[in-house]
DNA sequence: CGTAAACGGTCTAATGTCAGACCATTAACG
DNA sequence: CGTTAATGGTCTGACATTAGACCGTTTACG
């Protein structure tokens, strides 16, 4: 028997080096770049050959995951020259009933990514603005804030997700920005339940702009403080549809 | 060709879905374990039979690993009815140049670690501020203050690891608590490789005290802003014997 | 003092995963 | 209008990994 704060301390450490087989990760990972629609409906993943060595697994393996992905209907794949996967999913319109569905389905995971999301994405915002942005990253900045509050409602949450990887990438911390990423999707089920509504979009556009202003402004405090708003909004909302 | 935001986006979400195989994963997590002294020298690890089904790989797979870990003089293992894997390495009193040899090894790692570490660790201290504890979990992190705080210079640096992992643990999210494991860990070899000195320990237990004051007084910035000095102080150490 | 329990050590057969070669289809391009 | 390049589709042989049974050693305990 081991006393208490051993075994704390080792259930943070002996926990499985992998979370399953190679397969079923691909096949995780893939789904999430469609749910969070870093590959659009109607744009075409990589090629299998630079996909598989991307994802560090065999093109047998990346196979196998598409070919699931093809039977459950999200994507489609094409021979020939101009072949190629694509990304045939649209993010359903959200039907009442859907998020308490979905959030029974997560459980505790809820509240511990809502957790982990506001600790890394706030580190995120904040180391962000201790550090010199070179005039093409301000840029790239200001770009991903310009597109996401000029959204359409049907493009939202991919801008709105591009517009957070952004700042979590700029860090230049790749721990950080995988962090921020396995985040987001973690949440990204939950948010697709829900729909997205011109006023959240407006009152998101000013948090948003609220952080590229303290992140521009080389002030730590106030983007750690703005993201913390931005994601209390976002988690609030959350809570009030299912509540 | 990808436009630029895209290839961003694209780069935190398509990585490698596994970081090596099985076996060399299992020795990586099994040098963890001893180097954070989560077991120490002269302690027995589990039983392979448990330890297996706990870091998720088969029990050939964790034999391979041990196999090289006694080949390099880390454990012993002893058969019979009070046998098992015993660790025989002690860390080794550091010598001038290991540092550099130990930074040179990790390159850019050591940066992003550091921003990585700064972010899940002060993001946990603040949450742990918002939460009410549990009498049983209030005395579990005075324990751990207390320990580090009275600590041999020998036994210093495992009694660190330990309260730095139980305020992640006390967070009560498990994505949180690995994420700071994982960033304490990755910072660890460079820890070891600079010497432990009596005014460190001191100043390191007075902002100790200040993260465990902030949090008991629920005070979440203070407990952030707390956390924050501390880690600030290690990094400023590990850049200074750098310099 | 013998027996059973708790370990590490070994073996086997099945399955997962890999790298790489090769096939089939399509469209761009000369 | 043929050739070639870029894609998905298929196959093979090697290696990694697994679950589970079984062996050998030591010690606690009846």
């Amino acid at each position: 028997m081991l006393i208490d704060s051993e075994a704390t301390a080792l259930a943070a450490v002996l926990r499985p080096v992998r979370a399953g087989n190679a397969f079923e990760e691909t096949v995780e990972r893939l789904l999430q770049v469609i749910k969070l629609r870093v590959v659009d409906h109607g744009e075409r993943l990589p090629p299998e050959r630079e996909l598989a060595p991307l994802l560090g697994v065999s093109r047998v393996t990346l196979r196998e995951a598409i070919r699931v992905l093809q039977q459950e209907g999200y994507v489609e794949s094409r021979r020939g020259r101009n072949g190629g996967t694509f990304v045939t999913y649209k993010p359903p319109r959200p039907r009442k009933g859907d998020l308490a569905r979905v959030a029974a389905r997560h459980g505790d995971a809820l509240n511990d990514a809502l957790i982990y999301r506001h600790a890394v994405e706030t580190g995120a915002a904040q180391h962000l603005a201790t550090v010199e942005l070179s005039p093409d990253q301000e840029s790239q900045l200001l770009e991903a804030l310009a597109a996401v509050n000029t959204a359409s409602i049907a493009e939202y949450r991919r801008l709105d997700i591009r517009f957070h990887l952004t700042i979590a990438e700029l860090t230049g911390s790749p721990l950080l920005a995988s962090a921020c990423a396995d985040a987001r999707l973690r949440v990204t089920d939950l948010l697709n339940a829900i729909p997205v509504l011109q006023p959240n979009i407006e009152h998101a556009a000013v948090q948003h702009a609220a952080v590229v202003d303290a992140i521009l402004a080389s002030d730590p405090q106030a983007a750690h403080q703005a993201m913390a708003e931005h994601l209390e909004g976002t988690a609030a909302l959350l809570r009030g549809f299912l509540g």
